[in-house]
DNA sequence: TGGGCCTCTATTGTATACAATTTGATGGCG
DNA sequence: CGCCATCAAATTGTATACAATAGAGGCCCA
């Protein structure tokens, strides 16, 4: 049966690299067969990769089922950190009320990885991603919400994460490392509205750097923007 | 191509019809030839709408893929109406800034719809459920956040609304009617915080309604949740 | 020259056969 | 009597061939 790595895994791993990986450009056409290709599997697992990514919203499709490179609007960029800062400040108060000692002192492992990535002279941008992504998982693991972690991965996932994480500077991964730090201390106080107010702004700061990095040096991602919009015309 | 009528959208209709229709027991085994008889297609559609079924949780699948019914517990609804609450309140809040003259007549006219189907003798449940479900439809509609949208679709579908409607007395109906009365006020108002609280009171006193009525009459509903619980054992 | 129709091709959808894996049972052995 | 190995049956995963549909481009006719 589909073992420990399915080729639909595998596709959906590959294709997601494929896209996120600049090869692609918003508002090209896309076949399965292609996806096949570079998948390196048949067209039934890609089938079942491009679904998960259309509901990431990383593939779209037009009115005849064709596939799509999604575009990333402005206004896009604004609801995914709109609706995190919603979802994910509910998270951090239901964690603040749940936690375990386990999960703390997990909190407590992935904020020293964290630290151990940024606090020296050259920011190690991988283990950050690693350790974040660590820190805020448990969290959600923590709010005990199942429903909360299946649209959180909807929205955390996508390129944005990465393409913020990127546009930080080096005091602002300090920075983030110490809103880490805030966050754990509401939850040691096991404080829903203290974490939920850390969380709030801490979105909130990586929403205006990323912004800030958008506007200022990638202007030419914000061009494409023009082009071909979300619902992929064509 | 798959043409208005896909297989696989048949097979997601007739197999989500399965689950809510009460022939199927949470926790029960299916497999997909089993769902490929209901459906009268074959197991190719049938996989794409156990994997639908699988994000809204009405399947859920064991450590080696196998397919179950999935039970849904107290804290399940608890959960449901949390999100619902703060997702469709944020909702009510963007559609207050964004409405156009024609969503508010459309509003209005589900409106009226709606209380055709319960300010007489015997309310029309059928009817009442088409009118909500276009009201708040085109609530999220002018929100205008796709991602919103999406995971909106995620929590509204499932059981927990067509449940609560029907535990409705007639004067629960009407003061649904006269919730959705006041939503159109504060749109008409264009007052953000006046439709999100509407909005809140809504959810919370269905959440109430559907609570006493599952926690009286249908005691054998959650007896049920204690035997198979969410993650399916077997 | 321009518009409508028609064919041909590109692309997605479905069925089916086969592969891989898990489960459950059966039987041998300590 | 219990436990582990091994095999058969049940179940999911993948590939591939074929079906159905939408798009593109040419052709005819006005």
């Amino acid at each position: 049966m589909g073992a420990i790595n399915r080729a639909s895994d595998i596709a959906y791993a590959k294709i997601r690299a494929f896209l996120l990986g600049g090869d692609a450009n918003p508002g090209d056409q896309l076949t399965e067969e292609k996806l096949a290709e570079i998948a390196g599997v048949s067209r039934t697992p890609v089938r079942e990769a491009t679904r998960r990514l259309e509901a990431e919203m990383l593939l779209v499709r037009n009115a005849s089922k064709r596939i799509f490179v999604a575009d990333w609007s402005r206004d896009d960029i604004d609801e995914i950190f709109v609706l995190r800062e919603m979802l994910e400040g509910h998270a951090a108060e239901r964690a603040a009320r749940r936690l375990t000692a386990t999960q703390l002192s997990d909190l407590e492992a992935s904020n020293r990885k964290l630290h151990h990535a940024v606090d020296y002279e050259t920011p190690d941008i991988t283990s950050f991603l690693d350790a974040n992504r660590d820190f805020h998982e448990t969290i959600v693991a923590a709010a005990h919400s199942p429903r909360l972690a299946q649209i959180m991965a909807l929205l955390v996932d996508p390129p944005v994460v990465l393409r913020t994480a990127r546009s930080y500077s080096a005091e602002n991964l300090r920075q983030s490392a110490r809103d880490h730090d805030e966050l754990v201390a509401a939850f040691r106080a096991r404080d829903p509205a203290w974490a939920r107010a850390v969380m709030g702004s801490h979105l909130r700061r990586a929403f205006h750097i990323f912004v800030n990095a958008a506007e200022t040096t990638t202007t030419q991602t914000m061009d494409r923007t023009d082009n071909a919009s979300c619902d992929a015309a064509k």
